[in-house]
DNA sequence: CATCTAATTAGATATTAATCAAATTGGATG
DNA sequence: CATCCAATTTGATTAATATCTAATTAGATG
């Protein structure tokens, strides 16, 4: 995730106000007037605060007749709340470049002859190797529903969660609204 | 976790200068002055921002004669970015130790018609789903003043000192130098 | 068309905060 | 004791921002 990304996200986040508005819309859908009567505040001033939290995108809207309620994006605010996590060892692996010598004997050690992984690497560099060759197996572009990134990553091995995980924490994939997609390799935490 | 700890948690990260050294430590301690180097600033600058990020407890640090190296406490950073994500969630398992009709009898029970409490439960369950109701009348991350939270108490029952009691007793409220602030749900002792 | 209501914009004010130069602190060392 | 060096404090400047009132927009309704 972009550096600046994760500094909006998080300066979005630090207001009280702000933080007491997604407490309130965590428990569900609120619209304008009733978000300024629970916190005590004007109208203009929850506009002023909906529109920085709609600026990183946290905030889904509905309208109803002149009313707009107000959702949050639980994704968004997962994924961003986890990038500060990984931040820093994306960097490391630029300093990680591998050999294709060397990528060649990660994968023919952990690939078993009909395809499937003998297990998840633990080792991180050689996990990189082995998930950048399976994220390759998708459609560059193309928007995979849950159910298909699945299937998809269980005729690796039969932990496809732990390989879903990965896939997004390393950024070669990108979640949203329970739909993926592959990131450009630029993205990837490797090579 | 308390409302005020995550808005300065992310108050803290909401800035360009205070993200980059973040993942300048995650790769392994420094010093100020390779900070300072690293990112182009001033020695005064960097104290000022591990200052802040000092103040949220995310700073370990380690003397080493003149020289003082800074790293990430990782623990804080993980558990800080995660509160963000369960702030609201339990509120509704607080219910669960008690069911909506039984809920629904016990408040019918002690109220009267106008609003307020014939008399202060004597059974556990009973008051503290009484409390539980009134706490919900109160705006959640706003700070209160003594006096406010007196007169709101009254306003259900003349011995307002033994409501306010009860209410920090039970962790619906958090009280400190005479300020009062609501819990979250996830800390009030239901049941 | 006239009116109502919720949301937004504009403009003003007060507060907070990021950065630096200059001065100071405080341990380490000769 | 004198000196060095990294870190900190102080004080100033500049930029951002939280909140409000008043005015405006925009959809809905009679």
């Amino acid at each position: 995730m972009q550096l600046n990304r994760i500094v909006e996200f998080h300066k979005a986040l630090g207001d009280l106000t702000r933080i007491r508005i997604i407490a309130l819309l965590q428990q569900g859908p609120l619209h304008g007037q009733a978000i300024a009567g629970k916190l005590s505040l004007k109208p203009p001033t929850i506009t002023h605060h909906m529109t920085k939290l709609r600026e990183v995108g946290l905030i889904k809207e509905r309208r109803d007749k002149n009313t707009i309620y107000f959702s949050l994006n639980q994704d968004v605010l997962e994924s961003c709340a986890n990038a500060i996590l990984t931040l820093g060892k994306e960097a490391k692996n630029m300093e990680m470049s591998v050999t294709e010598a060397e990528r060649a004997a990660i994968l023919s050690n952990f690939y078993t002859a009909d395809g499937t992984l003998k297990n998840i690497p633990a080792q991180r560099k050689k996990r990189l190797v082995v998930l950048s060759h399976i994220v390759k197996g998708l459609a560059f572009g193309k928007v995979y529903t849950e159910k298909e990134i699945s299937e998809y990553l269980r005729k690796f091995h039969p932990d496809y969660a732990t390989l879903r995980r990965e896939l997004i924490i390393h950024q070669f994939m990108y979640r949203k609204n329970s739909q993926y997609e592959m990131n450009p390799p630029e993205l990837w935490s490797f090579q």
